[in-house]
RNA sequence: GGAGAGGUACCCAAGUUGGCCAAAGGGGGCAGACUGUAAAUCUGUUGUCUCAGACUUCACUGGUUCGAAUCCAGUCCUCUCCA
């Protein structure tokens, strides 16, 4: 097996859980949050800093690679491993969500999605068989079936059928499928009709992937829309394989999350909003490229370890990101990043210790809310 | 000394057949948004007030007119060229 996943242990009071995800680039300690590196790069970040910040596993996408600079290039360049240096995990997102945010762009049929590139309108048709050899060139340690992110809201025949063709869509992946040493995970959709949720988790979980993801998700709907659609499908999914919710990176969301059983998380909020002048907090966002921030000389956070809050305040942050100073945007992301991937393995060590649900009340007072620190 | 061009809001800069001008557009400032990245992006706002409405603004002073950033006279200042 490629990619298999190891139980540590559950909390017997919530679902949530602790394990390992073993893949050929190592070992993954879960729950876990995953940076986006769509273009082959974490925007701004080299791997050694992500080393530093303890990502062990990092996204790209089928979509754009294939688009640029194409997944030839990536494999004759030994995969993308060797093409970006990072010798640890990569899981590569279907080209799914760019169904979704390239609406305009796409046509959806049966046999697949004709694109028009968003570089040069040039058309391109991407079917589950053409993602499977994109992302066998690519070389991902994870691999994503081709699904369809329905946008919210959606009429509920719409999302039956869509469901039903990601449904079809996973299992040509999987036929089409010949390298063994990738894990192929298929995505369950729905919309926000918890009985389509169950449905679409009953088509794929015997179908034996091994992984499971919740997608559809965090596409604008309430945050207790998104708890119900995971509690409608997680206990579903099969306990020994992963489970991944996509697109999904608020400290909140990661924390209702994990406590609903997922196992891995992904989001470009973090290094977007780091870009654009925002930081996460243990006690919600704070916007250093205002005005208060100009003459104040702490860190981004009290207590942080991070090398952003270890060595600058955030006055010089806020300056260098007022005059777009390109170091600006790497100390927020770094700070973003180490925030969300330290918090998941303190929820890890506190599932293991036995005291997630300690944790969890703590954390629910603080989190759910925007406030300025 | 002579010839010419010009002075518009925080900055740059449109607007000079008089009214539709509190005044285009940039930039800057101040906020907001961002969730499997078409994103170092996008949106709003940016004279004053007791903000519907009213008031004071387009170098300064005076004038023409029902009405002036726009026309006239004078003053101050800036730039270019020629001596």
């Amino acid at each position: 097996m490629a990619v298999t996943y190891t139980l540590v242990k559950e909390c017997p009071e919530t679902g949530a859980r602790a394990g390992v995800l073993h893949t050929p680039h190592g070992d993954v300690p879960t729950p876990v949050f995953m940076p986006v590196g769509t273009q082959a790069t974490v925007k701004t970040m080299s791997p050694e800093e992500l080393k530093e910040i303890g990502a062990k596993i990092i996204l790209s996408n089928t979509y754009h690679l294939y688009l640029r600079p194409g997944h030839e290039l990536v494999r004759a360049a030994g995969g993308l491993h060797t093409f970006m240096n990072w010798d640890r995990g990569i899981l590569t997102d279907s080209g799914g969500f760019q169904v979704f945010s390239l609406g305009a762009l796409r046509k959806i049929k049966e046999e697949g999605v004709t694109f028009r590139s968003h570089h040069d309108g040039s058309e391109h048709f991407l079917s589950p068989e053409k993602v499977m050899e994109i992302q066998e060139a690519l070389g991902a340690d994870v691999i994503m079936a081709f699904d369809e992110c329905a946008p919210y809201p959606a009429e509920r025949e719409y999302i039956k059928d869509s469901l039903a063709r990601t449904t079809r869509w996973a299992e040509r992946c999987r036929k089409a499928q010949q390298r063994t040493d990738q894990a192929l995970f298929a995505i369950v959709q729905g919309g926000m009709y918890p009985d389509l949720r169950r449905e679409s988790a009953s088509q794929l979980v015997p179908l034996d992937f091994p992984g499971y993801a919740v997608g559809g998700l965090s596409v604008g709907e309430p945050a207790e829309l998104m708890y119900e659609m995971l509690e409608a499908t997680v206990p579903l999914l099969p306990k020994n394989k992963p489970r991944y919710l996509m697109g999904v990176g608020t400290t909140d969301y990661l924390l209702e999350g994990v406590k609903r059983g997922i196992d891995m998380f992904d989001c470009v909020l973090p290094t977007r909003i780091a870009r654009n002048g925002t930081v996460i907090t243990r006690d919600g966002y704070l916007t250093v490229r205002n005005r208060p921030y100009a003459d104040d000389f702490r860190p981004l956070e009290e207590h942080c370890g991070c090398y952003t809050c270890r060595n600058y305040t955030r006055a010089y942050i806020r300056h260098l990101i007022k005059t777009n100073e390109i170091f600006g945007f790497r100390l927020t992301t770094y700070h973003n990043l180490y925030v969300l991937v330290h918090f998941m393995a303190e929820i890890r060590d506190s599932i293991i210790n036995g005291t997630f649900p300690d944790l969890y009340k703590e954390f629910h007072a603080r989190l759910g809310h925007k406030k300025e620190v």
